[in-house]
DNA sequence: AATACCGTCAGGCTTTTCCCCGGACAGTCA
DNA sequence: TGACTGTCCGGGGAAAAGCCTGACGGTATT
C-alpha cells in the first residue's frame, strides 16, 4: 500500500519538527514535502504533489486559510488540515468555508494528529471534541455558519473595509475622505454603514473588530 | 560534566516535541521536564530545579513573562529564555525586563536553539541578530529600556488606568465621568495625560495601547 | 424590467471630543 | 518647608463625529 503523502507548511521550524518527529515512525504516512511560506509550498508542489496539506493558518505572507481556498479549485484531489495556534471560532469557520477538512489546534496530541491524517485521507473530515463543540454551539446559535455569519467581515463591501481600515489606523473621517478622494459624507456613510451591518455600538468596537479581523496590526 | 538541565513549557505540544526532537541526541543537553501551564510548571520544579527554562511567552494562564518575573527572585540560579512567535519589541523588553535572559523567535533554527541554550548555560545572554537590531533600533530612539519606557503602562497612575480601561470599553468621558463621580473635565484631563505620557496621537492609539497592555479583552 | 445593493453626496442639527489655558487641594519626599 | 505629583475641576472655543433624512447613477441579480 502506498503511503499518505503529506506535505507540511508552517514558517515556525518547531512546529514543524514536532509534527515531523509525531509522523517519523508511522509506517503508513510519509512527509514528502515542507515549507515555510507560500512561495516555498509552490515549489515543492511541483515536485509532486500530496495527499494531505498540513497549513498553519497564521503563515506570515499569505495565510493558510488564503491558501485553502486557492487549492480547494486547483487540487481538489488535496485535502486540507489547518493548524492554529487558537480555538477561535472565526478561524474555525474560515477554515471550513475555505474547504478544510480538519482543523487542529497547535496543543494536540500525537494520537490526534495521526487520527486526523488517517481520518481525512479515508475521506472523511476530522474535528476534535473541543472543534465540534464549537461548531455545534455556533449551529445552535447562529443557524449556518456557511453563509456570512452575523459580525464577520464578509459582510463589508471593498470600499467599506478600506474606510475602517484608515479609521482603525487612526485616521480622521476628513484624513480617510482626503485620501480615498471621497466626501467626508460618504466616509461618514460608510462607518455607519459598517455599525449597522456589524451590530457595532461605538468607534471603539470598530478598532476592536479591526484588530481581530486583522485589518490592521495591533 | 554534567548535562544542562532544561525544563520546557509551551502549552502546544507541537512545539514542546519540536524542541525535544532538536536537542535529543546533543549529549551535553538533557530535558528533565515539561509543562504545558504554570500549575504543571510548579509541580514539576519541586521534583528538581533546572538549569535553564525555555519558557512560551503567550503561556495560556499565566503569561511566560509573569513566570519569569515570580522566578526572578525565586530562583535566581535558573536561566530563562523566552520563546514567542514574534518579534515584537514590546515582547522582547518585557522579557529582558522580566529577566529573561535570551529571546528565540519560533521559527529559529536548531543551531540557533542550541547556541542559545549553551550560551545562556555558561552565564552570558542570548539574542539572534533579529532580536538585537530590534534592541540596538531602540536604544537609538529611547535611550534606556530599563527604566519605564517610553509607552509603557508603568507610567500610568491608577485613575489613569482605571480611565484608560473604561474609554477603551467604549465608554464616552461622560459616561466614565458618571461612573467614576468625577467631572467630565477630569475626565478629559486623564485621558489628556495618558496621550502625552505614552506620545500617543490619536484615541484609536488608546485603544490599541489598552489592548495590547490587557487593559480589555479583545 | 424590476429589485436590490453599492458608492457617492448633501443639509442641518446635536453631541462629543479636543485643545489651551488656568487653579485648588492632599500626600510624599527631599 | 518647599517642590512635586496625583487628583480634581473649570472656561471658552474649535474641531470632529454622530444622527437623520433624502437623493442619484451604476451594476448585478432575477
Amino acid at each position: 500500500m502506498d503511503k499518505i503523502k503529506v506535505i507540511l507548511v508552517d514558517d515556525h521550524n518547531l512546529v514543524r519538527d514536532g509534527i515531523k518527529s509525531l509522523i517519523t515512525g508511522e509506517e503508513d504516512i510519509e512527509i514528502i514535502g515542507e515549507a515555510g511560506s507560500f512561495d516555498e509550498l509552490e515549489l515543492i508542489m511541483k515536485r509532486g504533489l500530496p495527499d494531505i496539506l498540513i497549513l498553519d493558518i497564521a503563515l506570515g505572507d499569505t495565510s493558510g486559510i488564503e491558501i485553502a481556498e486557492m487549492y480547494k479549485d486547483k487540487y481538489p484531489g488535496i485535502s486540507i488540515m489547518m493548524l492554529s495556534m487558537y480555538m477561535s471560532d472565526d478561524f474555525i469557520f474560515n477554515s471550513l468555508r475555505a474547504g478544510a477538512k480538519g482543523y487542529l489546534p497547535k496543543n494536540t496530541s500525537k494520537k490526534e494528529l495521526l487520527a486526523a491524517i488517517r481520518t481525512i485521507f479515508s475521506g472523511s473530515v476530522f474535528f476534535s471534541n473541543e472543534v465540534s463543540d464549537i461548531i455545534l454551539k455556533s449551529y445552535v446559535n447562529n443557524a449556518n455558519p456557511d453563509s456570512p455569519r452575523e459580525g464577520s467581515e464578509e459582510m463589508l463591501t471593498k470600499r467599506e473595509k478600506e474606510v475602517l481600515t484608515f479609521f482603525a489606523e487612526g485616521k480622521t473621517n476628513q484624513e480617510i475622505a482626503d485620501q480615498l478622494y471621497i466626501s467626508i459624507r460618504t466616509v461618514e456613510s460608510h462607518k455607519n454603514h459598517i455599525m449597522q451591518k456589524l451590530n457595532l455600538r461605538t468607534p471603539v468596537d470598530l478598532v476592536k473588530f479591526a484588530i481581530k479581523n486583522k485589518f490592521i496590526e495591533l
